[in-house]
DNA sequence: TCGTGTGAAGTGATTCACAGCG
DNA sequence: CGCTGTGAATCACTTCACACGA
């Protein structure tokens, strides 16, 4: 299974992601019919169909609510602009960060969110705040016609049906290894 | 559903949660039978268990390998303590940080992580390094005793059977975000 | 021949519905 | 009565196995 080459098939993808070969191809021909029989998949066209399903063949434009010390880290954090994630403006109610910039990411004062989310056509946001303050970024985010919001804060947030939302909780995350560790069974 | 309150129905829970009723039953049953028929289950014991179940009425040792921007960050970070979880060293490569302590925390040179984890009986370990560093992090906090791990880098670890893994990806995050903004589907 | 896509079969999870207890 | 715990029924997902295309 060596790097470069031109295509691979479903049992291969199975191996090297621990699911079965049947459970690969149903999972892509629910997307589509882009399998060659006898050859398997083309790599490149994988790749393309991939990234076309999961959306990242387009450029989103991103907000972070909350510049502390996790908002500054994924801030700094340089991965997301390779997968087409763009983080244009930050927000905080800090007066001391307000009017700064993060890696070139100009931090706004909370109180012009709306009007800059709406200039600016951002799509997605990332809150960042603590927990007592996320459910009115969230609610401000939703306001300004945002699509989906990544939610730091150890709180769960209500939101309307038409917007997304993925929540990542760190403390949940240890709680999760604990139980698996102090239960001997595996997630992955 | 008032605060205070010293019992809980399952149909109320799974209300606040988003459940069905009998899930919420079933799901605990299958833990023990700590449920009052004709009450529900009384709070202060359901959280007793809830947490015995979870492994966060008991105290774990930690350690965070990498203390770039995300492992400064996650250090800062006030909520682990709370729920038992206490980062007792750090490690990393850089001269400039070793020897430091960050929030009450040291850091030593990852060299002496396998003396040091040993020494101080860590159980679980949380890696920040960068991606092309974080198998072999993980390999040393395996050798080193280690029974579980929280992967921040962005690659998946491959681990013996006997250590738990738990990887967040934030990157993977914002592309769930995405696909399911692009797809108009919740996951929640 | 090799490997996809897909109905059919099998397996696991969720929901229903109710006996039994406080 | 109210509500749990749990078999039975239902539903969804996974695996099997094979027709067909390259």
């Amino acid at each position: 299974m060596r790097a470069g080459r031109a295509t691979v098939s479903s049992s291969q993808l199975a191996t090297l992601f621990g699911f079965t070969d049947a459970q690969v191809r149903k999972d892509l021909a629910y997307f589509g019919h882009f399998g060659h029989p006898g050859i398997g998949y083309r790599c490149d066209e994988l790749i393309a169909e991939i990234r076309r399903i999961l959306g990242t063949d387009r450029q989103w434009t991103v907000t972070m609510v909350g510049v502390g010390n996790m908002g500054r880290a994924l801030l700094r954090y340089k991965g997301f602009s390779a997968q087409g994630f763009r983080i244009v403006a930050a927000f905080d109610r800090d007066p001391r960060v307000i009017g700064s910039q993060i890696e070139g990411i100009p931090v706004f004062d909370i109180a012009q969110l709306g009007d800059i989310v709406r200039q600016q056509h951002i799509q997605l946001g990332m809150i960042t705040v603590p927990a007592a303050d996320a459910q009115q970024a969230a609610d401000q985010l939703v306001a300004a016609g945002i699509t989906g919001i990544v939610n730091f804060a150890p709180v769960a947030l209500s939101l309307p049906e038409h917007v997304g939302l993925v929540g990542v909780d760190l403390t949940t995350e240890l709680e999760q290894l604990a139980f698996s560790v102090a239960n001997r069974t595996r997630s992955r």
